[in-house]
DNA sequence: GCAGTCGCTTGACATTTATCAATCCATTTG
DNA sequence: CAAATGGATTGATAAATGTCAAGCGACTGC
């Protein structure tokens, strides 16, 4: 690992108040490694022995069941996944695969959980970090159980666009049949839903947005702090 | 509040291994209201200000937007509810309200955040029950994106005969209409949900629930620990 | 450069799910 | 007891969403 990664994941919000002491014995214990891209790194399951962080490239987490599979959430550089099967000491309820060639560092969930007893700053960060999780999973549960996907799509963009600095013109920052994944939809559905959204001004070429208006948009989407913000 | 809702609440996880001087701390904090039956507890977007204990009764959590509504879960005795919000000093995601006549102890976040930083025995509890709440909605999260409303109602049936003992016979713990809404379906739309298990050997009658081929069932609804376990 | 691959789009169609209206049925209430 | 209420059911219909098949277009690799 290099010091530039180093500091990195020390900045993490779960990291970034323990005691040094604490944090380097966590990263001694850790194994980095490269992989290409779809490669699967997790299958649900399985033992979670290890807490994951992407240091760089990303990572796609889904689930499969009955021969159907959908993509749960993609994980961005620098930050962790599957912090609950760690504290659990439960089986990975998700799989992973990395979208691209992606750096990974992995922390023996052991490890974690005995520092989580030693340190209390980190315990809290923990905590904070788990109550983060689960606030964005109900929130996306919302999402799905109260808008049609014609509405999920337009609240996703508006989402994005302010991600991207909030211009009227942005990327999508994944390919249209994974997003159609995430949204809970077919790519198939996810075409006709962008042309559906023509009439408030959007528009699309390959994975560029266009808000032509965004007064339209907004009014269409509703968008609402309680499920579209990510910091509540 | 009685010695024996005293007790109960000092056995539930989150409270089970603290010093009793901190759980008697929260307790001394803590307010103890009945309330009727449709009484709106929470309402989303306010502030968290009070971790909540069903002592009796029950609660159901849900959310609205533009114009429409969903139950994302119901609460029974004993357990806590709007954890996360307490814990993160957020506002709260979801609205709460009485489902019948209930008993309901409110405990100041403050207070829980401050012996949340004294009492590590505390801490590991809160972080265990986090963890366990993260992965129960990534499971109901999986439930909705991955399978039909037929199958979400098989694999509901199963789930809830487990937990009745595993009888051919059981009750539905509540209303076909909220009932309808937790699975993410329509009240009329659950009433031929039902019908369109017959065939597989489910009859109704009320609130009773028979299942005439267990195999049967079993071999429709395809249920999965990693989605259907309360435990994993 | 060109064949092959893969993702995206489009159209036709099937399935699933929601909506609306009417009715049934059990329970409550006067 | 009768009326009223509210949930449950049913049928007819509409809307949303998925499936299948075909074609387009960009990128990849020989």
């Amino acid at each position: 690992m290099t010091d530039s990664e180093y500091r990195d994941i020390r900045q993490l919000n779960l990291f970034a108040q323990m005691a040094d002491e604490h944090f380097t014995a966590l990263m001694r214990g850790a194994y980095v490694q490269n992989f290409p891209a779809q490669i699967e790194l997790i299958t649900e399951g399985e033992p979670g022995d290890f807490l994951h962080i992407v240091i760089s490239g990303s990572v796609d987490l889904f689930s499969a069941w009955n021969g159907r599979d959908t993509s749960m959430a993609t994980v961005r550089p620098v930050s962790t996944f599957i912090l609950a099967a760690t504290i659990k000491d439960g089986p990975y309820l998700m799989s992973a695969r990395t979208l691209e060639k992606s750096r990974i560092a992995l922390i023996p969930s052991q490890d974690v959980r005995a520092i989580f007893d030693a340190d209390s700053d980190f315990a809290r960060a923990i905590v904070t970090e788990l109550a983060q999780c689960y606030r964005s999973v109900i929130k996306a549960q919302k999402d799905l159980k109260l808008r049609t996907s014609l509405e999920r799509l337009a609240n996703y963009l508006l989402r994005q666009q302010r991600h991207a600095g909030g211009g009227t013109e942005f990327e999508l920052d994944f390919e249209k049949r994974r997003l159609a994944s995430v949204l809970g939809m077919t790519p198939e559905n996810l075409s006709r839903a962008f042309k559906g959204l023509q009439p408030y001004g959007v528009t699309v070429t390959g994975t560029r947005i266009t808000i032509g208006n965004q007064a339209d948009i907004e009014h269409f989407a509703k968008p609402n702090p309680l499920i579209d913000d990510f910091s509540t």
